[in-house]
RNA sequence: GCGCCCGUAGCUCAGUUGGAUAGAGCACCAGCCUUCUAAGCUGGUGGUCGCAGGUUCGACUCCUGCCGGGCGCGCCA
């Protein structure tokens, strides 16, 4: 509807080019745009304003020149020129009522477009270390970033969804050594745990599984374990160094395949777990990228070459440095440490060279807003290597802020003192956890209020779009208890007949689904379908309340029920973008 | 100190990319179930859009400066 109206605009003000009355080659842009009242009609456009100026003319007068040169449309009832010059259009009574057929006929694809004509885009979110279970700050990108990939899918865009597993690196040393260091407690070695180690259950767990399957195998003396390692942070030593140099230990006193095998314990029963966590949390990927593999194949070796070759590298202190300054970052980064370790930064220049080469027309980054410094330098290293930073997109999700009892929690994966993602959908429901999660835009801080989601979680506006939805359902059960049948034919033949006020707001709620869909998916916002199912289901329930779908008059009753199945549809449609449930019954 | 994000009703947040009189939900008050599910509907109370300037026909929206909150500024990942 919006873009027939910019069309019957386009025409008139080429007629009026034409004839000389507007001055040619203005080159503005024509937007129309819903109103808020109805008072302005269905839709208003200010192009007379815009124009004023370029046509040396009054607003309003222009407005009156635009209105005469408008082509008749039948879908049109009234044009007015209100206020300063807006102009606006009267959508006639059965403008919309085509869209009831469209949802009717396109079912699951109504609402999907060819905006994205099929570009392949790569996403990759949630990418937590697998060092612990998710918390209910992962959830939050699990559950934007999902909700986007299905977006950009709907809107037309090929889309490949990724986890990228750091498996290489510090913290997952220091889980490995963890769990070797429970294991050692369990073999009945008495020691005190290192305070930089990662404490949480799940390590006591990894270790007792370690034990059960290969009983003192891996033991070795407390004595020998701890014999001249700097002191821990307890004891007026430093925790860096003292957990560095038990990792060393660890992997001196059991030997490099012993010591994978901890390593690689750790990290399957922890990657398993967050696995199985997304998956139930409707959360799935097209593929688990490893940092390990893509370093053992040397392609972190590879970028380093590149990024020497565009001449943006230097050594300094035994470091080799990437000049990032030259592209706008504050300061130059390390990508090989005096001891001839890569850093993070190296492996991901080398990943995202990776995902660039892989063909991917647009590559979407979902990251923790506390990784907000960090894009600076990954663009700098795209550019240095001679790709476009342009064609990365780096979202940052703001934290998710738990508060319970009015208190805020902390939230540490070291100390074992977080809630975790299975722990709020238990609670929660993963329903309302999803919903909730984006409603709010992800560059908006968010306050999780855990006694709020339990104790109200009917208020919680999941219910009321699922309710609309089961509502709908139990009309059609209502029905054959009546005996009535429907006719969907003889509903689209009277579709005439939907002439209330509350069944034209519905109607048009509708026909605005695909924009939403589009624009949602061009802002990456989704939270824009949240609220426009929650206004959708409020639509219904209004026209629910205020009228009897199941009448006597069969044309009336046929034309209304069709009217409510698109509805439903189209709620379906929408929760399943949200990774939400549309249920039968409440 | 520098950088990123946020500041809109008592609380949690929208605000169609600069348009007309700033909107929801929760909470609070008053009504509506022998009639398709009351997880619903109808009405009401509630705002100096953090503050001060600027840009223009027009600013919650854009610019500048303050104030307040969150986060980040490693040869950690």
């Amino acid at each position: 509807m919006k873009h027939h109206i910019e069309n019957l605009i386009a025409s008139a003000l080429a007629g009026l080019e034409a004839t000389g009355a507007l001055p040619p080659a203005h080159g503005a842009a024509i937007t129309v745009d819903h109103t808020k009242s109805k008072e302005h009609g269905d839709f208003a456009c200010n192009i007379a304003r815009v124009l004023a100026k370029h046509a040396h003319a009054k607003p309003r007068e222009l407005a009156e020149k635009i209105v005469k040169a408008l082509p008749a449309s039948e879908k049109i009832s009234k044009v007015e020129i209100a206020g300063p010059g807006f102009i606006n259009f009267f959508l006639g009574a059965d403008a919309n009522h085509g869209v009831i057929r469209e949802i009717l006929d396109q079912r699951e694809r109504f609402g999907r477009s060819r905006l994205g004509a099929g570009r392949k885009v790569q996403m990759e979110f949630v990418s937590a270390n697998p060092t612990g279970p998710l918390h209910v700050g992962h959830g939050r990108g699990a559950a934007y970033g999902a909700t986007l990939a299905n977006l950009l899918d709907a809107a037309g865009f090929n889309v490949h969804r990724e986890y990228y597993i750091n498996d290489a690196g510090r913290q997952m040393d220091i889980l490995a050594t963890s769990v070797w260091l429970r294991y050692l407690e369990l073999c009945g070695e008495k020691f005190d745990f290192p305070v930089n180690g990662y404490k949480g259950d799940y390590v006591y767990d990894i270790g007792a599984t370690l034990h059960r399957e290969n009983g003192d195998k891996y033991r070795h003396a407390a004595t020998r374990v701890f014999e001249k390692i700097p002191l821990d942070e307890p004891k007026g030593g430093d925790k860096e160094t003292h957990i560095d140099a038990l990792i060393e230990r660890a992997k001196s006193l059991l030997g490099a395949d012993a010591y994978r095998k901890v390593f690689d314990l750790g990290l399957n029963v922890i990657l398993d777990d967050i696995r199985q966590d997304l998956e139930e949390f409707g959360v799935t990927y097209d593929q688990w990228f490893s940092e390990r593999a893509l370093v053992e194949d040397g392609a972190a070796n590879r970028a380093i070459e590149r990024l020497k070759k565009s001449g943006h590298v230097y050594e300094k202190e035994g470091a080799l440095w990437f000049r990032s300054t030259d592209y706008g970052d504050e300061k130059d980064r390390v990508v090989v440490r005096e001891n001839g370790q890569k850093t993070y930064f190296a492996h991901d220049i080398a990943y995202h060279m990776d995902k660039l080469e892989r063909g991917f027309d647009r590559v979407i980054d979902i990251w923790g807003a506390d990784h907000h410094g960090y894009v600076p330098r990954i663009k700098a290293a795209l550019a240095a290597i001679g790709d476009d930073p342009e064609r990365l997109h780096v979202l940052l999700v703001q934290f998710a802020i738990l508060y319970k009892g009015g208190e805020r929690m902390q939230m540490s994966t070291r100390s074992g003192e977080f809630v975790t993602l299975r722990e709020l959908r238990r609670e929660v429901g993963n329903d309302a956890a999803r919903f909730f999660y984006v409603l709010r835009k992800c560059e908006q801080h968010m306050d999780f209020d855990l006694d709020l989601a339990k104790s109200q979680s009917n208020d919680n506006p999941v219910f009321y779009v699922q309710y609309a939805h089961a509502r709908i359902h139990s009309v059609f059960r209502q029905m054959k208890e009546k005996g009535f049948a429907h006719d969907p034919a003889n509903g689209d033949r009277n579709l005439a007949r939907l002439t209330e006020p509350h069944e034209r707001a519905l109607i048009e709620r509708l026909a605005r689904y695909p924009e939403v869909i589009e624009a949602a998916a061009t802002t990456f916002e989704p939270h824009q379908v949240a609220y426009y199912l929650r206004e959708l289901a409020y639509d219904f329930h209004t026209y629910y309340g205020a009228h009897t779908f199941l009448v006597d008059d069969a044309a009336v009753r046929d034309a209304r029920l069709n009217l409510v199945v698109a509805a439903r549809q189209v709620i379906a449609n929408g929760l399943k973008l949200l990774g939400v449930s549309a249920p039968e019954t409440m």
